[in-house]
DNA sequence: AAAAAGTGTAAAGAAAAGTTAAAGAAAACG
DNA sequence: CGTTTTCTTTAACTTTTCTTTACACTTTTT
């Protein structure tokens, strides 16, 4: 999510990131943006520290009050003091303006690897795959992702712990919560199915095979 | 609510309310305004005309083709043409900074007046359609929706979560305020006489099945 | 290199879940 | 206490999902 008053600056980053294929909201406001918030998460939050209503800092603070979701400011030189406060308290990581695409970039990505594996919440995101067990929808880069109730179960099994390898009788007894008889190509079915769904949303692949042992996420 | 993306204008126009015993929120941007209005309604909305991402006349439109809220446009006086046109269309009145307090508040009471019967606190609203569990009435666009008792219960529930999935199990003990003991047509029926009822008012469809998992408002 | 074990997937049949009208039961009303 | 309204059950039907089957294919073992 960018949060940033400035229309422009905000387009500007928006665009940038989309075309590196990551997922965004806009937000113009630290209200606006903690609104966003509530309804939903976000894997990593650019925050503007000069903005109307409530400033930047007291945003950041209400937003670490919420979840641990990875801060990085965007701010102007001149507000050098205040950023270093913020940066023992709230934030993540800081840049100045103006800066270039490349460095913001990189610094986003350094704290998404930080944040990976920690599954937190009702949703769970991995490789531009999420999963939303409140609201029972997935997606894949934005565009949803039917599945049905199995379907679903397996999924978020191998999405909560990627590249945990998970046996057919580990999935079939979370997915059917019940015990699991021998022989049954019923997962491999549905295994296929889910494949099948994703191919026609991406060209990733997310299922992957473990010979003699089961699946995982990657 | 204050929609103003100046911060000392909406701040100020908060306090001179606030003093005056209305109760306000704030909102910095349309966008954000929009969003505040699809969880809760408002009495009446004061809208800024020159607000970064959405502007004011679309914000206008968006707002006015969801509930009829009485809207009061803020402008400079030099944005006079936009204002006429919109006086034709969304807006119910407009005042022109800078401005006498006392103007605006005799302005306010008056769409107040209009919308008299301004029931607050126990209205949840969401795409057209709003309950208000202090009079146990329901309405879609305006028009009396007649709901039983448990109808009511069931709405009420979904639509306080929208889009989040509501079990079978979640809504009986909800609704019946009772053990949920398996396999039961009954809520399907009452899922159906809602969506009856509703189908004589709207094409919208509110209320969406999720196969194996239950139900959700949309 | 052949055999065995494991996996992938389309298609068909089976099962489960959901919808709705209608009738009977229960509760609320006056 | 009868009438009216609301709720639950039933049953026929539709839709969606799940499982099985069959066969092709891949990897591992012998």
């Amino acid at each position: 999510m960018i949060i940033e008053d400035d229309q422009s600056i905000n387009q500007l980053i928006y665009d940038a990131l989309t075309k590196h294929d990551f997922i965004c909201t806009q937000a113009y406001s630290g209200t606006e943006g903690l609104m966003c918030l509530s309804v939903k998460s976000f894997d990593l939050i650019l925050l503007d520290l000069m903005l109307p209503g409530m400033s930047g800092d007291k945003v950041a603070e209400k937003i670490k009050e919420k979840e641990d979701t990875p801060i990085i400011i965007v701010s102007a030189k001149d507000e050098l003091d205040e950023k270093v406060e913020l940066l023992n308290s709230c934030a993540d990581d800081y840049i100045t303006k103006p800066f270039q695409i490349k460095e913001l970039i990189a610094r986003i990505q350094v704290q998404l690897r930080h944040k990976s594996g920690a599954a937190q919440g009702k949703l769970i995101t991995y490789n531009g795959l999420s999963i939303n067990k409140e609201t029972y929808t997935a997606s894949v880069d934005g565009q949803e992702l039917v599945l049905t109730r199995q379907e679903f179960k397996i999924l978020e099994l191998l999405m909560s712990y990627p590249a945990r390898v998970f046996s057919k009788q580990d999935i079939y007894e979370y997915a059917w919560d019940d015990f699991y008889i021998g022989e049954d190509k019923t997962i491999n079915v549905h295994i296929s199915n889910i494949r099948k769904k994703l191919e026609k949303l991406t060209d990733r692949e997310y299922i992957e095979t473990v010979w003699g042992i089961g699946f995982k996420a990657k």
